[in-house]
DNA sequence: ATCTTCACTATCCATAAGGTGCGTATATAT
DNA sequence: ATATATACGCACCTTATGGATAGTGAAGAT
């Protein structure tokens, strides 16, 4: 019945024993999303990185760096000098998926006002009603 | 500086008072992603995508679909009948939007054993420190 | 008379997310 | 001696999220 709905690879995200489930859980953060985008184009220090993500803590940027480098999209390398330097990267996963990620993100941008609009529109619907 | 972040069209993500920085935010949300997928292919009731969405609690569905009706994505459909009727289905920026979630779960999928492999390897590492 | 269906709505509660501030280590500059 | 810069880890606390459960309404079936 839903043949087409596993894409032809067995798994299936609409189960949420599937793997593929907790990939999609992991990848629904704001964060993930933004930290993958700004590696897009080369490795970042953490510095950078707090810098390029506005309003980010340093706590959200480590937590989503080690997430990351733990399911294998970016890597991570230690200078050992003094002042520490450590820098980011994507690997080679981390690549294939910042390509749909900036997709998404070039999305929201685009269509940022449309939404603002239907936002606008549902609130103005909305106060409208004590009237009806 | 960022001239290329903001892909042209003036908004930026990576700044948390942009619009577009909102609705990433929105879109962040697993059951998001499931629910716009599971209507790409046509209009469900609500007890259809409670089934199709294994796991979905009625609240987090409800929630979710007046998100998106809010947004624009989804437009809601009564039908006055007795038991109640109602039907969702993708408005048209609803329908350019899943093209692009479906990518995501495509990738979420196909990828799954790859990003598997990487959370057992962080844990086997982490597992071998006591003996380092 | 009672049950069932359907699409909710409301409420409570456990968990998770996220924010703040402090501690650590050490070469270099003052 | 003291301060600075860097990239954290850790502990504490507040808020937000998500899940579980129960309730609502009204026609039709039993």
């Amino acid at each position: 019945m839903d043949s087409e709905d596993d894409c032809g690879f067995g798994y299936d995200a609409f189960r949420r024993t599937c793997p593929s489930h907790t990939v999609l859980e992991m990848l629904a953060s704001k964060w993930v999303y933004l930290v993958v985008c700004a590696l897009r184009k080369g490795r970042l220090r953490n510095g950078e990185l707090a810098r390029k993500l506005e309003g980010i803590t340093p706590k959200m940027l480590t937590q989503t760096l080690r997430v990351l480098e733990r399911d294998g999209l970016v890597r991570r390398e230690i200078f050992p000098v003094i002042p520490p330097r450590v820098e980011y990267e994507l690997t080679e996963l981390g690549q294939n998926l910042a390509g749909l990620l900036t997709q998404i993100r070039s999305w929201a941008e685009q269509h940022a006002p449309d939404i603002k609009d239907a936002r606008a529109r549902a609130i103005a619907e909305s106060e409208g009603d004590w009237a009806a």
